[in-house]
DNA sequence: AGCACGCCGACT
DNA sequence: GTCGGCGTGCTC
């Protein structure tokens, strides 16, 4: 018996199979899918047996798979089936594709220790007869007490039993010691909670369970607040009481803690949760959970799409117009697409939910591809919030460069009446730039081709980019002056002037900064749900899926930050996140109120979000993106060209632009080379080619043909993302 | 990817 | 005369 080997190596080099004989021992357990240990060149690395054959017919000598890693873990059909979706969507090397469905924990590679976490337990040696044990030993109360004990508990953990004495019990052949697989994460499910869905969450319940068993994908258009969460909920527990599983993606875990916990609560054990904010080893024993069947759903972020439950009886994917479910390196896939695939896979319904669509989706819908379901009204008493847009062009005119004197006034209101206050400002750190006013220096990051962000807290001087540090001086690094400014607003000058403006308020900062350490963001949250603070400052952070009853105003500090990314997404990004940052406000019985300062006062942008009219922007975009060819009228791909080279990678890109535009279908737009929108980035050079298609049926091919042609190259590489979720 | 082989420069 | 630079080619 032979098998086909994908190896550990993700190099387009070595992305093929190799054939090793299976030896006879192993034959009987072998399977494809599993992961087994194999000579290769001069050493033994780790891959995937991806078929079994009985004969081949070849020159190479053939070596022996050395072992088998983990008999009871292989991948199963449908991973591989995804593995080759993967591969086909986004070209990447198969085992790029394999590594992606798994945790750390499960890839193949050198591997760690074990995983599995173990407890001790102890437990009375069966037949021992404790009367005359309790006789024995009833000068000693440390060890009576742990008999007690175990008379009564039967088995305890060792970590909760006095040292000395179990040892004694132990040597007394009295009690024994067992070793137990244990689950890191623990939950059981809290109190029922009845809940009673509103006209329009039972209509779109009913319509979505209608379809439990076909393929079909719903956009679950709700607006924020009108309860797309309760139906998740049900629709879940409708599918687990009809023995299926269900898989529930969000954008980041972190953000979600409490739809989290009304999942525990709900289904207690029979979550399984997957995010990096685990460890790897809470994320291992998810997954086991998960494979083993032990679970019958799984919430996660956008590699939880890959979890491999059996059954699948519906996917769900709240907030689908995140750019986070689309993953920005290699293998550049999106998660849709992946449940999309499972959907059909599995004959289940796919649900996207929003209250602000991506175009695709909801020209989608319009067309019928989609079935759209909509929940038009707040639940409860909570009205809309009123939104008041504010020129600071004007404002400027009086010298107030951060706050305006509305949301001045209205802040000191909310703070008066003892009510919450959330201000987003989309740029962490002090200030965005420093320069210096005596010689005209900039601080630059000496990688990238853009300016480094001043983080007074711990004086650093840092690339939001490639990570790159350093530490301010006192004096101009180039004239030697004490003349630096410290220009363009950050979250922690704010944060300081809120303090100085607002010295009665206890202010509270949440961005990438203040949540680093685990489980900080949670803390924060819930210091400022127990109104422990009034204002909470942060990035887009805080616009998403928080629920505080108390904030009853929104402040956007500068709202043209993602306006003027130049990037066809820009306006999309800009609303969804407008329209988000404001549904956190009145959601409760008091009314809100969303004051958007900006210098762009006119763009429809801004309109549309004092309209509170998502329509209007589809509408208006919808045309914009039609007369300039964009999705979702047109596909597209991104095709950088990198190298440490300036000239030579500009060649490169020519000569691949012109390839293309040789190679590929005459209605596809081939654009540039132009420079990426961070020309230079790690010290690497990235022309951009931009190809527009709407049908092409060799395109993938050409792309392919490329991509192998620079594969051996070491001074160029090419780097391709179909359907980027920017340009 | 990782490693051996191999063919030319400055050293004990 | 040898140690060692990293270019090239191969891995079932």
């Amino acid at each position: 018996m032979y098998a086909k080997v994908i190896i550990e190596y993700a190099t387009k080099e070595l992305d093929k199979t190799f054939i090793y004989h299976v030896p006879l021992a192993m034959q009987e357990i072998i399977r494809v899918g599993m992961k087994v240990k194999v000579p290769f060149g001069h050493k033994s690395i780790y891959g995937f047996v991806l078929e079994l054959l009985n004969d081949v017919n070849t020159e190479y000598e053939i070596k022996e798979i050395e072992s088998i890693v983990d008999p009871d873990f292989f991948l199963n059909a449908e991973l591989l089936k995804i593995a080759d979706y993967l591969c086909e969507s986004t070209l990447c090397p198969k085992i790029t594709a394999l590594q992606t469905l798994l945790p750390s924990s499960f890839k193949a590679k050198g591997q760690k220790s074990n995983y599995n976490y173990y407890e001790t337990i102890i437990k009375l040696k069966p037949q021992v007869d404790v009367t005359t044990i309790k006789e024995q030993i009833k000068r000693y109360p440390g060890q009576l007490a742990i008999i007690l004990k175990l008379e009564k508990e039967k088995a305890i953990n060792q970590k909760l039993i006095n040292g000395s004495s179990l040892k004694t019990l132990l040597n007394k052949n009295i009690v024994i010691a067992e070793k137990v697989q244990k689950y890191r994460i623990n939950k059981t499910r809290g109190e029922k909670v009845k809940r009673k869905l509103t006209d329009e969450q039972e209509v779109a319940f009913q319509k979505i369970m209608g379809s439990l068993g076909q393929a079909k994908t719903f956009l679950l258009y709700g607006i924020t607040g009108s309860g797309k969460t309760i139906v998740y909920l049900e629709l879940i527990k409708e599918v687990l009481k009809r023995g299926q599983t269900a898989l529930l993606l969000v954008p980041e875990i972190l953000l979600t803690t409490q739809i989290i916990q009304t999942f525990y609560q709900e289904f207690g054990s029979q979550v399984a949760i997957l995010h990096s904010g685990l460890s790897e080893g809470e994320k291992h024993d998810e997954y086991l959970k998960i494979q083993r069947g032990e679970v019958s759903m799984v919430v996660g972020t956008r590699s939880a799409i890959f979890a491999p439950l059996n059954n699948l009886g519906i996917i769900i994917i709240d907030e689908e117009h995140s750019s986070t479910y689309k993953q920005d390196n290699t293998p550049k896939y999106q998660a849709k697409d992946i449940a999309s695939f499972r959907s059909t896979y599995h004959h289940c319904p796919l649900v996207l939910g929003s209250a602000t669509p991506t175009l695709e989706s909801k020209a989608r819908a319009d067309k019928g591809v989609f079935e759209l379901v909509a929940l038009t009204k707040r639940v409860g008493d909570a009205i809309l919030p009123k939104v008041t847009i504010v020129d600071m062009a004007e404002e400027m005119k009086n010298k107030e460069r951060v706050l305006s004197r509305v949301l001045q006034a209205k802040i000191k209101d909310r703070l008066a009446k003892k009510e919450q206050i959330i201000l987003l400002l989309n740029r962490r750190g002090y200030a965005t730039f420093v320069n210096c006013s005596n010689c005209g220096y900039t601080y630059k990051c000496p990688n990238c081709d853009i300016t480094l962000t001043y983080h007074a807290s711990n004086n650093n001087l840092i690339c939001h980019y490639c990570g790159y540090l350093t530490k301010k001086e006192k004096l101009c690094p180039n004239c030697h002056e004490e003349a630096l400014n410290y220009l363009g607003l950050g979250t922690e000058k704010l944060e300081e002037y809120m303090h100085k403006n607002f010295p009665e308020a206890q202010v509270l900062r949440m961005d990438q900064d203040t949540t680093t350490k685990k489980g900080a963001h949670e803390r924060l949250i819930r210091d400022f749900q127990e109104e422990k603070y009034d204002i909470l400052i942060g990035t887009q952070m805080v616009s998403k899926g928080l629920n505080f009853p108390k904030v009853t105003l929104v402040g956007v500090i500068n709202a043209d930050t993602s306006l003027n990314i130049p990037d066809f997404r820009s306006s999309e990004n800009t609303f969804q996140l407008l329209n988000q940052v404001a549904g956190r406000s009145g959601r409760s019985n008091l009314p809100g109120e969303v004051i958007i300062q900006t210098f762009n006062p006119d763009n429809y942008v801004m309109d549309c979000v004092l309209k509170n009219s998502y329509d209007a922007f589809y509408n208006q975009e919808m045309r914009i993106r039609h007369s300039l060819k964009y999705p979702p009228y047109y596909y597209l791909i991104g095709v950088k060209v990198v190298g440490k080279d300036y000239a030579k990678t500009l060649t490169e890109a020519k000569k691949v632009k012109e390839y293309l535009t040789k190679e590929v279908s005459k209605d596809t737009i081939v654009l540039g080379p132009t420079t990426a929108l961070i020309l230079k980035f790690n010290n690497e050079y990235r022309f951009q080619i931009i190809i527009k298609y709407k049908f092409d049926a060799k395109l993938k091919m050409v792309l392919k043909d490329i991509d192998k042609m620079y594969a051996l190259r070491n001074d160029v590489y090419i780097d391709i993302d179909i359907n980027p979720s920017r340009i």
